[in-house]
RNA sequence: UCCCCAGUAGCUCAGCGGUAGAGCGGGCGGCUGUUAACCGCUAGGUCGCAGGUUCGAAUCCUGCCUGGGGAGCCA
């Protein structure tokens, strides 16, 4: 279904089963090769990696218009669908009528034939979605996302929206981005501070970390629920794995412990990947082979692999047995760097690793106590080259634990008032992980830089576009 | 925020104390059912910004800005 007349999509004709017949094609042209008797235009319109060649022949009364077309250029053209004198594709279109709808001069149109560093892609933001990285990218991206609703819708989750803005001005999860609508320049003024009161929310607002907290609500009470969405923070991190605005899955389980939540972790990450491996055959190839070439492998693996499951203990034996030198010291109570996660699920296990039960003072509030006293049931799963992947925990259900463990992390019980109400009213063990949605695309894709699994990244010093 | 590296033509880079170069892209011309087409000619740069050293700075030094890699924080 369709709902632009008469254009058929490049994708649904280079994948028809014989040619003949006459289409209309609109796209963008990607280059222009012209000869003395023919000129040949390579357009996409972003349905297909691949590009559709229209072949003009020097009697076409619009053979004129195609000496004035470059890259960039936007066209609307009809002709006949043929099978190709050349090697390099199954159909062309000989083009009957063209009409040029947006002209790009050359002189100044940034995109060339040739390939750009994803550095200079990223100044051009409103642009790169026309080469084929991130065409890809996009396709990848949509089909992720696409199946991560399919996974929970198909096993009965409900999807349940979360505020973006909280009053919780302390999830646990790093500084927030605060919002108001007071003049900076002269806000009200109460005994020398600034009067939050006068605000528009009547008090200090932030943009949300994360929508756990809202999602336990609802998983008490709907069972299975998960949140999809945006999430912010306000960290000054500079690295290829981190951004201030980026899309987080967080499902949220009633009745369920963390065995169960490792269960639904691992099951998750197959479907996904699977889903891209299936869906986006070509634009995968092209990942594989322009910049990872592990990566279909990679996936491979883990769909058709077990994860490994590892007691945070265990972890610590492992890398103090391990003989490896390490720059960051490996002690139980020390939380694991980057490079000993790495250690851990590439060098060691070489596929995803889950660990679960890390020591209670290096995690959240909201963790279930175990009996020990000393450890909490969290769970990290680990995948190689971007380490953490997911991060999730059973939640601590039991009231007066909670209350110990939020007095233990310095934080006021009376500002969560209803999430101890749910202590209070029906509570019953539940569980939940957070993963990072950029972080699984740049997984799946290979690329290096979080920056180029998004569409406009939002980083320290950098909200442009 | 910390450590390291880099900013020279539209893009990718070379030049690293003596006054600016290449490839690609652009323009012009030629040739060919072409495939990042090919061949010839040509235009195009206050060498990131501000100071300093020097007879002389793209080149050495200092500060700042921007980008990249790594670390921390985490997803």
């Amino acid at each position: 279904m369709q709902y632009s007349g008469q254009r058929t999509r490049v994708k649904d004709i280079l994948d028809r089963e014989t040619a003949g017949g006459e289409v209309m094609v609109q796209g963008w042209v990607k280059t222009r090769r012209s000869s003395g008797a023919v000129s040949f235009i390579q357009i996409s319109d972003g349905s297909t990696l691949r590009d559709l060649q229209i072949v003009v022949e020097q009697s076409s009364p619009d053979y004129a218009l195609v000496e004035t077309l470059n890259t960039g250029c936007s066209v609307s053209v009809v002709g006949e669908l043929l099978e190709s004198q050349g090697r390099n594709q199954k159909y062309e279109i000989n083009a009957t009528k063209l009409e040029v709808l947006g002209q790009a001069d050359p002189e100044e149109y940034p995109l060339q034939k040739k390939r750009h560093t994803l550095e200079f892609l990223r100044e051009i933001a409103h642009l790169r979605p026309r080469t084929n990285t991130f065409g890809a990218m996009a396709r990848v991206r949509n089909t992720m996302a696409y199946a991560i609703h399919s996974f929970f819708q198909e096993r009965g989750f409900q999807y349940i929206q979360t505020p973006m803005i909280t009053a919780s001005d302390a999830e646990g999860a790093g500084s927030m981005f605060r919002v108001t609508t007071l003049d900076l320049q002269d806000p009200p003024r109460r005994e020398g501070l600034v009067d939050t009161a006068e605000d528009f929310f009547g008090q200090p607002t932030f943009l949300t970390v994360s929508g756990q907290l809202e999602a336990e609500i609802f998983a008490l009470a709907m069972t299975d629920v998960y949140t999809f969405g945006p999430t912010f923070r306000a960290e000054n991190s500079n690295t290829s794995r981190h951004l201030a605005e980026f899309w987080m899955v967080e499902p949220e389980v009633a009745f369920c412990d963390l065995d169960g939540l490792a269960e639904l972790a691992e099951d998750f990450l197959k479907y996904v990947f699977s889903s891209a491996l299936d869906k986006c055959p070509e634009d995968m190839a092209f990942f594989n082979q322009w910049y990872d070439n592990t990566a279909i492998s990679t996936l491979e693996g883990i769909i058709n692999s077990s994860f490994e499951r590892l007691t945070y203990t265990e972890a610590i034996k492992l890398l103090e047995s391990s003989g490896e030198t390490f720059e960051f010291p490996v002690s139980w109570g020390l939380d694991l760097q980057s490079e000993h996660e790495r250690y851990i699920t590439e060098k060691r296990i070489g596929r995803p690793v889950v660990v679960t039960d890390y020591p209670r003072d290096i995690k959240a509030f909201y963790m279930r106590m175990n009996d020990d006293g000393e450890t909490v049931r969290a769970m990290d799963v680990l995948v190689p080259r971007i380490g953490e992947i997911i991060g999730g925990s059973q939640r601590e259900e039991r009231e007066d634990v909670l209350l110990d463990r939020m007095r233990q992390s310095g934080l006021d019980a009376e500002n969560y008032w209803w999430y101890l109400d749910l202590r209070r009213y029906g509570t019953v063990p539940h569980a939940g992980f957070g993963l990072g949605f950029e972080r699984t695309v740049q997984f799946a894709t290979g690329m290096q830089n979080i920056r180029d699994v998004i569409p406009f990244p939002r980083t320290p010093k950098n909200a442009e576009f």
